[in-house]
DNA sequence: AGAAAGTGGAGAATATTCCTCCACTTGTAC
DNA sequence: GTACAAGTGGAGGAATATTCTCCACTTTCT
């Protein structure tokens, strides 16, 4: 594969992600290619239908948000409370409305082994990371780590753009309310 | 108006409600007069566009929101806790997706002075209740009313089927997070 | 320089949604 | 019961949006 091809496949991946966090899993095609400054023939040669492309998306963020989850299991340690908060906020900006707009629809159609593979990895690298940081007292002993991920794709999801002008905080106060909601009672 | 007319249009709205919630505020008109058992004429008769028909559910769910509201405000003083929760709960089963997703939309471009103000009564209204309830140690003391509906709004959004039928109590367990964070710290 | 790899975007094909029209049905007043 | 006003359904044409192919052209790499 040519570098400059490479290079347009992992912009069209970026876009897509950004795109279907922003408006929904069912934006044009053509939209993304657009955004990602390339013609529509290069985004079909590049993935043969939407749930390809959504595919690789979703491999993508579950491969960050394994990342987020190392990361913050290896500062646990030292400071288990800014590595827990610092792990949901990463979560948060991973456009993690993209994976719950895109994958639970596919989810139980044709989803690829790969990615639900991917998906059981993750799930309990979230798990190993609240078991890690339940000692410290900051979650409660019930939450479960796909109760934790829906919840973040819950209140990360598309959001009419009136309100996101109207309430630009609204997220990160709901998030903090939501961390606080996760502590043991 | 003939009774059977009147019938009828209160139906369309209904479903009209139903069906923002469950899928959005971009569902086909002919879909929600298929789900209403009238013919796509009958809609048309009765409503003279999509933001015609956003508004009168609008309006529905916020009158609804407001008995629920003076409902809450009367047993507040018996028992402050159940009253919120109960409350809490009672939104959450108002369908109040349907207001996020369709009036969101028209909010910001011609909304109609009805609504407008039908919205502003209804957060006063919340705002009366948080009031009420803030004495008995139930929520903080920053948190304010377009917070909690909105935060509702977000969780109760329409979610993927397949989420749904896999998850069946998420949002229950949400609540109760949200509630517990909405606690003074 | 030349072959192989890759590109863009016009446009035909398809799908979806909107919305009007009118022959027909139903409620109601008498 | 009958007659008329009120109301109805849904076919179907117009408008719009989305998908996806094709091929003349451009770019990379040796």
């Amino acid at each position: 594969m040519r570098s400059d091809a490479a290079k347009r496949r992992r912009l069209i991946v970026q876009e897509a992600r950004r795109l279907f966090a922003a408006h929904g899993s069912d934006v044009a095609l053509e939209a993304i290619a657009d955004a990602a400054g390339v013609g529509i023939a290069t985004l079909y040669r590049n993935f043969e239908s939407r749930a390809a492309l959504a595919d690789e998306v979703a491999l993508a963020i579950l491969g960050d948000m394994r990342a987020a989850g190392a990361d913050a299991l290896k500062s646990v340690g030292s400071s288990p409370e800014s590595a827990w908060t610092a792990y949901v906020q990463r979560l948060i900006e991973l456009d993690l409305g993209a994976l719950s707009a895109t994958l639970a629809e596919f989810v139980t159609d044709q989803i690829s082994g790969t990615v639900r593979q991917a998906q059981a990895e993750t799930l309990a690298g979230v798990e190993a990371l609240l078991d890690a940081v339940r000692p410290a007292g900051l979650v409660r002993s019930d939450l479960d780590a796909l109760e934790l991920v829906l919840a973040i794709g819950l209140i990360t999801r598309p959001l009419p753009d009136a309100i996101c002008a109207a309430t630009p905080n609204l997220v990160p106060r709901l998030v903090s309310i939501l961390l606080a909601g996760m502590r043991p009672a």
